[in-house]
DNA sequence: ATTATTTTGTGATTTAGATCACTTAATTTA
DNA sequence: TAAATTAAGTGATCTAAATCACAAAATAAT
């Protein structure tokens, strides 16, 4: 644990954070699919993202979901933060999308940790910042762009994130993640296949142009 | 100013940090339709807002725009916040729906106040998680309403930011917020009238049904 | 190997919303 | 008061995406 804190949060937090981080942070290898965050819990910590990539999507009353956005390592996830603070629910669901490594950070030292680190304050807003950044990114995709734009966009970055080049992914759950229908992402992505931007297997999408 | 602070900020401040507000915060009045802050301004500070509101838009490169959420007294805009403090560009347009009163805070005291008070701290936060859950929620209307059902909702949010049930404004208006055609916008507030929840006007809409 | 299941392909149809083109009504300006 | 401008109404057409209804592969289960 201590080892990969440091590889990836020694240029974030000062020495003395990352030892108490590695005192009272709770270490927790998430397999592919597990569930960190349902929506309406209530999180006694955040958590501090080490390795893999999370999924954070949004559910409306009927069970539809739409992808909000993707975690990856040095990512933390804002909504828990929010909702660890204020004792308030967490209106996302958040899902490893690959085998994943994190460590909870209780909700005690968070406040706590305003106070004596300026690298927490920094990051604490920094993860906000990046967050709303997002966001922002999702409406602009929805507001802005057509469906085949939006799952053009919807591979390459979850390539990025997932760090390959390939996606182990079927149409139906693109659907899902982008809340259209499974036939709608089949006609579009054979026509991005037509277009020489992807190829297209079963069960697997190989992205040939970023 | 201190009056209008003390009003509406005394029970989220302690009365150190209202004193220390008064003596480095600068009052401004702002006039229908000024704009505070534009796309790509980098932000000398932050606005607390007293009395007003302020319309947030995002605008992509064609020039298009859709509303984000309505800021009102007792807020502040956490883009602009992100923005002071990590010296980046904001990516929003905020502008005075109605003449508004704010106090613009130097971004030199935001950190410092995050240690000198808690209740800085907790409206700093408090602030970010507001904004995240607004942009949450225009994301489930971008996804999973329909124009109808995002009009009612765009009529009857800005009616409660205003503190009015009549709305002065033009069909082509609420289509640029929207992001959609003048067109739909007018067929679909006649179908609202037809249902009896709204009430048309020339630059008028009364709103019968919340 | 045969059957069942999952994933993908594809035609046909429908629909919400976009776009075009123009009219009518209200308000402002000259 | 007449002309110009702005706001709103409305028919016609178009299109992206949704929906329905299957067929055809690929893979997994028996």
């Amino acid at each position: 644990m201590r080892e990969k804190l440091e590889k990836y949060y020694s240029f974030v937090f000062e020495k003395e954070l990352i030892d108490e981080i590695v005192q009272v942070g709770v270490y927790k290898k998430l397999r592919e699919n597990e569930i960190l965050v349902d929506l309406g819990d209530k999180m006694k910590g955040i958590p501090l993202l080490l390795e893999g990539a999370i999924k954070i999507v949004r559910e409306d009353k009927n069970g539809e979901e739409i992808l909000l956005y993707f975690l990856e390592r040095g990512d933390t996830c804002a909504s828990s933060f929010a909702s660890a603070i204020s004792n308030g629910k967490c209106g996302i669901r958040a899902s490893a999308e690959k085998e994943s490594e994190i460590i909870f950070l209780p909700k005690e030292k968070l406040d706590e940790w305003m106070l004596k680190y300026k690298s927490w304050r920094t990051f604490v807003i920094e993860s906000y910042n990046i967050r709303l950044n997002e966001m922002m990114e999702t409406i602009d995709s929805l507001a802005f762009m057509n469906m085949s734009e939006r799952l053009y966009k919807y591979l390459t970055d979850k390539a990025q994130i997932m760090r390959e080049t390939s996606l182990n992914t079927t149409h139906q759950d693109i659907a899902y993640d982008m809340h259209t229908s499974r036939v709608v992402i089949s006609r579009l992505l054979k026509q991005l296949e037509n277009e020489g931007k992807i190829k297209l297997h079963r069960n697997k999408i190989e992205i040939l142009e970023f």
